[in-house]
DNA sequence: ACCAGACTTCAACCTGACTTGAGCTAAGTT
DNA sequence: AACTTAGCTCAAGTCAGGTTGAAGTCTGGT
């Protein structure tokens, strides 16, 4: 087997070292040592670590990253079904991150109409649950006339 | 004018008053004091709030918020210009992060046919700037061949 | 054998967006 | 007057996803 070492792996991935051993720390990807205790990845590392930036994109977090990554071996190709397990997921994900800015765009488009001078009415400004998609916090976006208690996180 | 106390416009906006007097702190909403030193918001404030969390669905920092806001008088309506300014960047914002997941829903539809094995060829793992849409850190994603330094953030 | 450059660990720091807690004051209800 | 909520400030904490620095060790080439 092939193996690099932490820079080669941080040249050709296109992530910084710090980042990688962050990543080992996290048991994203694993490495051996060398007497000297130096990382050695083996080559399939570099395809893991595509999958992590990839995964990043899609808006996974390291966590589900790690959890999704747990099913793949380290040290060898993943299968074709290991990958489709994992790119419908992405995919899904995807769509409905997809589905739900279309619909906050074109209730924009709405309000762009209306003007929207007492946001009452306003698409934008009604719950619809856009809001779990992204980030921490509380998740509503909300008008003049719905009540309800804030929403602790 | 009617005065809102921190209490009701968080009940109101669904936004918790610690997050409130955060936001306060970042100049993006404004209050008068009670002789007592207590906070009272114009209604107003109550838009503002829907516009702050509006605008962070559609992705953007508090920082370019407090910016966007800073056109806005604090305590009346806006106007329909001032509105529809805002309205047209966001939904710019909201194109150009609709089309960037789109492509790469796209790119990894063709990855489950391909079932990329070896991940040379696959659209995903080439940079592509679908990049830059999200969050910091290294930006690039890559597949066995291509080289380059890395990125430092 | 020697040296540069790559590697090691560990702790500290960073940004963003808040939350939590301590200790204290104001407002409203009975 | 006594309570009970609600509010105040300020410092510190949290979480994610890393980066930076210090002090020391390995590895590979000559």
């Amino acid at each position: 087997m092939e193996w690099l070492t932490i820079g080669e792996l941080a040249d050709r991935s296109g992530v910084a070292t710090s980042a990688l051993r962050f990543y080992e720390t996290k048991g994203l990807i694993a490495s051996t040592r060398t007497d000297g205790n130096q990382r050695r990845y083996p080559r399939a590392t570099l395809r893991r670590v595509a999958l992590i930036r990839a995964g990043q994109e899609v808006g996974l977090s390291l966590a589900e990253l790690a959890n999704a990554l747990a099913t793949l071996p380290h040290d060898s190709t993943p299968t074709r079904a290991d990958w489709e397990r994992l790119s419908r997921s992405w995919r899904q994900r995807l769509d409905s991150q997809i589905s739900e800015l279309t619909a906050l765009r074109d209730e924009l488009a709405d309000c762009i109409g209306c003007g929207c001078l007492s946001l009452r009415s306003c698409a934008l400004f009604n719950p619809g649950d856009v809001a779990s998609a992204r980030g921490t916090g509380p998740r509503y976006l909300m008008g003049d006339k719905r009540e309800e208690g804030r929403v602790k996180t």
